[in-house]
DNA sequence: TAACTACTTTATAATTATTCTAAAGTATGT
DNA sequence: ACATACTTTAGAATAATTATAAAGTAGTTA
C-alpha cells in the first residue's frame, strides 16, 4: 500500500528502462539518490545508514547492495575509490575530475581543466577518458 | 645464518634509516620490491604470492602487511586504488600519472601530462598534488 | 479477482582483504 | 653470553562485500 506521486515517476522508468521493477525498497533509494540538485557520492554502508535511520521498516544490507549494483549496471551511478578499501559512488555518471580533501569528495567540472600535453596511448589501445585527482591540503 | 653481499646494503640502509631492523625477511622483501628497473605496482596478496612461490621458508602474511606498511610510512612506497576494494602499492613515490589499462597500471611520468586550466583550491585550501589516471581500452 | 510465475527481499552464512593478539624467536647493546 | 626490546608468526577478529535460499511481491493471465 504506498501511494505514488509525479515525482517518483521519473525514478520508476528509470528503473524499469534498467529492467528493474519499481519495488518500494528501488523507487524509496533512487529517490534518495538521484532526488538531489547536487552531485552525491558515497558508500553502499552510508548510504545505508542515513537511509535507515529515518525509517521504522527497515531495508536490508543486501538489497542496498543489489540495487546499487543495478543501477551502476544500468548505468545510472559511477564506482570510484579512494585510498581505503571501500567502493564509492557518485551520481555524476559523466567523466569528470575530483578534489580529494580529506575523504570529502567535491566535483570538478569537465571544463574545468584542460590539458596542455597528454601522452598518447600505447600501440594497440586508446584512450577511454582521463580523469583528474586534486589533493587537498590545509593552508598553512 | 644468512650472508650479506653488498647488493643488500642498500636496503639495509633503507631499512635503518626508517627505524627498522634489517631482518632477513625485510631484506627479501625489500630486495624484491626496489631491486628493478621499472616501476612496481602491486597488491600485498600478489607480492606475497610471488615471493613465497619460490621460497622453501615462507614469509607468513602479517609480515608482509607489517612490512609493506612500515614502508610506506618511511615513504618508500606509496598506496594508490583501482576501483575494486584492494590497496595498491607503488615503488615509485614521486607524484606521477597512470594508465589504467584492465587492472594493469603503467607510470607516465609527471612530464608528460601538462594543463592549460586548473581550478583553484577552494579557500582555506592549497594544492597538494595533481594526478591524472587515462583509462585506456582496445581499438576498434 | 484468483492464480501463476518470475523477480525481489531478507536474514544469515560465506568470502576476501586486512588487522589484531599474544606467544615464540631474533637483533643489538653490554 | 645476557638482557631486552623488537619481530615474526599462526591464528583469531574485523570490515566490506557477496552468496544462499526461503518467504514475499509485482506483473501477467485466466
Ligand atoms: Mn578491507
Ligand atoms: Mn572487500
Ligand atoms: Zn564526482
Ligand atoms: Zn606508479
Amino acid at each position: 500500500m504506498h501511494k505514488m506521486n509525479s515525482k517518483n515517476k521519473t525514478f520508476i522508468d528509470k528503473l524499469r528502462s534498467s529492467g528493474l521493477r519499481p519495488t518500494n525498497q528501488r523507487v524509496e533509494i533512487s529517490k534518495f539518490l538521484f532526488n538531489r540538485k547536487k552531485t552525491f557520492h558515497f558508500t553502499v554502508e552510508e548510504l545505508k545508514n542515513s537511509m535507515n535511520l529515518k525509517r521504522s521498516k527497515k531495508i536490508s544490507t543486501a538489497t542496498f547492495y543489489n540495487t546499487v549494483h543495478a543501477l551502476k549496471s544500468a548505468g545510472y551511478l559511477k564506482e570510484f575509490s579512494l585510498e581505503n578499501n571501500t567502493s564509492y559512488y557518485d551520481t555524476n555518471i559523466k567523466s569528470h575530475h575530483h578534489f580529494f580533501d580529506n575523504g570529502k569528495v567535491i566535483d570538478i567540472k569537465s571544463d574545468k581543466i584542460t590539458f596542455q600535453k597528454l601522452p598518447d596511448a600505447p600501440k594497440g589501445k586508446k584512450i577511454k577518458n582521463v580523469e583528474v585527482v586534486i589533493r587537498l591540503e590545509n593552508n598553512n
